[in-house]
DNA sequence: GCCTCAACATACATATGTGTATGTTGCATA
DNA sequence: TATGCAACATACACATATGTATGTTGAGGC
C-alpha cells in the first residue's frame, strides 16, 4: 500500500477502457481489481455494488460524449465541413468505445437510456447543421436520421476498418444530401 | 421422460429465442437445459462443449439468414418497391435477433465473421437493385452502403421501435436515392 | 426376450463470481 | 501523540457455471 492510493475514477476509467476491448462482460469487480493489483475490498470501498458500479460507468460514459459531438460541429461555420467532419472524424475516434456501449445497451435498460438520449442529441446537431445548409425542415429532418443511423451502422458493423466510404463516394453522398 | 425426446434443433431453436430476448449471455447450458425441463446430460450429449454449441447457433442463425433477404428483393421485378421493401419490411421481422446477434458479434470473432459475410451479401442485393433502378455503378455502390448501413443502424438503436420514418420521410429518401 | 444405443440423469471436482463482516495500515489533524 | 478515517486486505457464506464419469431407462431390431 505504499503505492497512490485509488479513486473511484480510476475504477471507473479502467472500466471504459475494458468496456472498450473486452466488451461489458469484463465489468465484474474480481477481475478488475486485480488488474488494479487491488482485492475486491477496494471496490466495495468505492462502490456499494456492482448494479451501482455500472449505473456509475454509464453516467461516466454518457457525460463524456455528451456536448462533445456538438461542441466539435458548432466551430466549423461552413455546414458542408460540419457535417463532412461530423460523420467522417467525430464518430470515428471513440469507435470501439461506442460499439461496446451500443452492445451493452441491447441488454441493460439504464444504458440504453442513456445511449438514446446521446442519440437524439447528435441527431439534432446533424439537423441543425442540413438546416443551416439550406433544406427546409422536413428534408433535413429526413436526412439527418438517415445520416445518423448510417455513421451507426457503419461502426457496428463487425469490421468498420474495412467498411468506409472512397473519397469519390463521400463526395458523391455528400453533394447528393445538400440537394433541393 | 416419457415426454418426446430433445434434437439438437431444439436446443439450437431455444437458444436463438434466448439469445433474442436476453442477449448472448444467456446461450449457457445450465439455464437453457432448466428452461427445456431436462439437464446438462442432454446438453453434452448433443454438443461437446460450449464452443461447439456456439458455433452451431451461429452457423444455424446464418444459415437462416443467408439467401432471405435475396430471395424476397428478387420476387419484386419493380426496383423501387424492391428497395423500400428490403429496407422497411424484411429487414425489420428479425429486429430483435440482429440486434442481439450483433450484439454478441462484438465480443465473439466467429459471430463477426459470419455477420460480415451476410452484411456483404445483402449490400450486393441493395446494390444489384439500385442498379436495375438505372444508377451507375458509382453512385449504386456508394448508396447501397448508406442506406444499408442506415438500416442496420436504426435497428441496433436502443428503441428502434421509437425511430420510424413518417411515410413523408419515406418517399423523400426514396425519391433521392433514385435521382442521378 | 435379449441387446443395443440414443437420450438422458446423477454425482463430483473445479472455477469464478457476488456480498458482507471484520481486521489492518498509514497519514492527517487536533 | 493519540485518534479517526480513508483505503484497503482477509475470510466466509453462497450462488452459479463448466466438464466429466458413470448410472438408468425406454424403444427397436433380431
Amino acid at each position: 500500500m505504499t503505492a497512490a492510493p485509488l479513486s473511484a475514477e480510476d475504477w471507473l476509467d479502467l472500466a471504459l477502457t475494458e468496456l472498450k476491448t473486452q466488451g461489458y462482460g469484463a465489468l465484474r469487480a474480481q477481475p478488475l481489481a486485480q488488474k488494479l493489483g487491488v482485492t475486491r475490498g477496494s471496490f466495495y470501498h468505492h462502490f456499494e455494488s456492482l448494479a451501482d458500479f455500472h449505473a456509475a460507468i454509464i453516467a461516466h460514459w454518457s457525460q463524456r460524449s455528451s456536448g462533445q459531438v456538438i461542441r466539435s460541429a458548432k466551430e466549423e461555420p461552413d455546414p458542408v465541413t460540419a457535417l463532412a467532419q461530423l460523420l467522417q472524424t467525430t464518430l470515428r475516434s471513440g469507435e470501439g468505445l461506442e460499439r461496446a456501449v451500443r452492445s451493452w445497451a441491447t441488454v441493460a435498460p439504464g444504458v440504453a437510456q442513456a445511449v438514446a438520449a446521446i442519440d437524439a442529441e447528435r441527431i439534432d446537431v446533424v439537423k441543425a447543421i442540413l438546416r443551416r445548409g439550406g433544406l427546409d425542415k422536413a428534408d433535413a429532418a429526413a436526412r439527418a436520421k438517415l445520416l445518423y443511423w448510417a455513421a451507426i451502422g457503419r461502426l457496428m458493423l463487425p469490421f468498420p476498418d474495412q467498411n468506409v466510404l472512397t473519397n469519390a463516394e463521400i463526395s458523391s453522398l455528400s453533394a447528393l444530401m445538400w440537394r433541393d
